[in-house]
DNA sequence: CTAGTGACCATATTGTAATATAGTCACAAC
DNA sequence: GTTGTGACTATATTACAATATGGTCACTAG
């Protein structure tokens, strides 16, 4: 078969050669018209049309409109999540990674969602429906609250009598309405104090 | 004038004698009618025809249909609220009127809102359109969070660095998702463990 | 075999005419 | 004065036909 890493491909609704000149111009194509038109005002012929293939042409690549989304999807969530790792990374201590983690969230996603581009329904359709994209998502940004505290346990930054998990999954809480775009739809008006606000009582809480 | 006190009939929106039979009447059915089939659907008429009037004289009453959805929209938070103060009073710590707090909220909210009654699209109104008895609802949970902190603080139990303000601001912000309808909606999956997790946090956050 | 498509179907979405609703007002009965 | 209403208007909502869209498939060209 064809050269295949250990990703990809795994998922469903991906046919076609994986590595493939049409389908990043189907995905290019898609990047473009989503966050310039919206991902429901979008057809799919649309996109055949913008890269010059007949619709059931685009039906050999994804099998469903959905699986475009998906991969859009998933690089806007990667590139937060790729912001999110830069933030930690440049941070000199755990504290401050975990207040980079809330500020770049906020920010990154407020401004994909609601400002630059109209990523937003294909967020909220994405949410709604529990891609599989969103859910990865979530689950990377619990890993990074993971590794956060583990790192701030072994520095003695942070107290370790509670239970990690519970830790995580409590930070992780706090964070969700933040990071889930329909929830952040609803918290915009706070967006701005509310990290600062969380931050600050999330290492109350972890002081040792 | 008529015998005021100092509340009622300060709210605009608000028509003729405040203490009346067919006010109570008024309210009374919506009461039913809104639990039952919800506010969208229910129309003034509908509620006229319940108590034998003519829909105009509910306008010599209400001023409009939002007026007296304010009212029982104000009289179910006002419910929740005495929930949240019956647990606070029964508790005999500041920490355990926190966690109280939070989860007769989660609790009663859910109740209302999702389960036993239909309320839900009223409260989704009000939150969205900013009726005042929710600004209200939200000004009287951050005195609740206020005065227990206080308390806490008086009795050694809590810290006492951190600035009031922001920490009372903090906490209301915890439980911001889980109070508002709109946002409480989409956490009801973790609406049973968030309780316990966040309450969790937020006392550690607060130990001295 | 691979690259590519027009024609097709079932369902979703839109436009629009008909209906229903929120809200007003002049007026009647007492 | 108070209690109460039918008739009215402008806007919102519904119902439904017309159109558009997601998705399939048999087929052609090389």
């Amino acid at each position: 078969m064809y050269a295949i890493g250990m990703m990809k491909k795994t998922e469903p609704n991906v046919r076609g050669p994986s590595e493939h000149n049409v389908r990043d111009q189907i995905v290019n194509a898609a990047a473009e018209y989503f966050s310039r038109y919206g991902y429901e005002k979008t057809t799919v012929s649309d996109l055949a049309k913008a890269i010059g293939f007949s619709k059931a042409y685009i039906y050999k690549f994804f099998s469903t409109k959905q699986a475009i989304g998906e991969v859009i999807c998933s690089n806007t969530l990667s590139a937060i999540l790729q912001a999110v790792e830069e933030g930690v990374s440049d941070a000199d201590s755990a504290s401050e990674s975990l207040r980079r983690v809330f500020r770049v969230i906020v920010e990154t996603s407020s401004q994909l969602f609601f400002e630059d581009r109209k990523l937003y329904d294909i967020a909220a359709s994405a949410a709604t429906e529990e891609w599989q994209a969103c859910t990865d998502y979530q689950e990377s940004i619990k890993k990074i609250i993971l590794d956060i505290v583990r790192q701030g346990r072994e520095t003695g930054e942070f107290e370790r009598k509670t239970p990690i998990d519970e830790t995580v999954n409590a930070i992780y809480f706090v964070m969700l309405p933040y990071s889930n775009p329909l929830l952040l739809q609803h918290n915009l008006t706070i967006a701005d104090q509310a990290p600062m606000v969380l931050s600050n009582l999330i290492l109350r809480s972890l002081a040792p």
